[in-house]
DNA sequence: CATGAAGTTTACGTTAACGTAAAGTTTTAC
DNA sequence: GTAAAACTTTACGTTAACGTAAACTTCATG
């Protein structure tokens, strides 16, 4: 087990090319910025929201490794369908319980709804689809009928 | 051509069981949220926006069959995906062009536009869906880890 | 030393489709 | 005849995730 600080979920996470450029170990708010191509005021929603707490050199934020494998993953979740509660409580939940089983219990759950609600949408959508294709033939028909008589 | 006042899309949108109990030609607003089991504050909503101009008795307002049908429209083309905005887009089109090819056509691009969206979605469902069942799998693995060291 | 880039806080605005009082009038039922 | 049910208007609240503007400080550079 070569867990230094970064719990295992974290790491599970960091991408191999990721690896090759490992040198700076602090960022400014644009950085990340610019790294992971959002607003900074979208990083600052994220501490206010209470999923990141920077260290401050006076004012300004200074963003360690670990802050920015937080915000990956709080992107990540995002890609994933959580919103920005949940993921702050898988972060919560790590923070008492460093092992972290209880965390990943709770991941399992959530994904497991996240897995039932999406097949759900996916069943809509294709009963919408459904419905659009046979409204459309129902417009197309009329449309010719009405074409047909004012040409 | 058997079209009296209704549009020739309202008309395609009445389904048959419908017409055996053509017995009222007029509504309370508390009647049509039954029927349609949706608040009476979405009702007026739906009149703020200007998709719907029920009479008026004094100062209560009484539907009309026409007015029933619209309503239906309204709760179809949200079905459908359709904002509010853009039903109201048809409804003003039809007011407009009575013979209503302008809004067939309309429709019809409308229609285009949604499943395209729709399609996409689906995609991206699908593609989440994955990626939820392997961040899943990689949680039991660890899972499954930790306990062996904790019995 | 000025100036422009990057950082900061505070706080209101946005979107969609209603929910939820509050406070009043009208209708219906017994 | 009165009490409950149904109707009305007005208007602020909700949700999520930021956008946007104002007004300020700090820093580096030519």
């Amino acid at each position: 087990m070569q867990n230094t600080n970064v719990s295992a979920v974290e790491a599970e996470f960091e991408t191999s090319p990721e690896r090759v450029r490992r040198t700076q170990d602090s960022f400014s708010i644009g950085d990340l910025s610019k790294e992971f191509d959002i607003t900074t005021r979208s990083i600052r929603f994220y501490e206010d929201q209470g999923l990141m707490m920077p260290e401050r050199r006076g004012q300004t934020r200074i963003y360690t490794q670990k802050d920015r494998v937080r915000l990956k993953l709080i992107l990540r979740g995002k890609r994933l369908g959580f919103t920005l509660a949940e993921t702050k409580t898988l972060f919560d939940m790590y923070e008492r319980d460093g092992s972290s089983v209880n965390q990943l219990q709770t991941m399992l759950r959530l994904i497991d709804d996240k897995k039932l609600a999406l097949r759900q949408q996916l069943e809509d959508i294709k009963v919408v689809l459904h419905e659009l294709t046979a409204v459309e033939s129902g417009c197309r028909a009329e449309l010719t009928e009405k074409t047909k008589e004012n040409p």
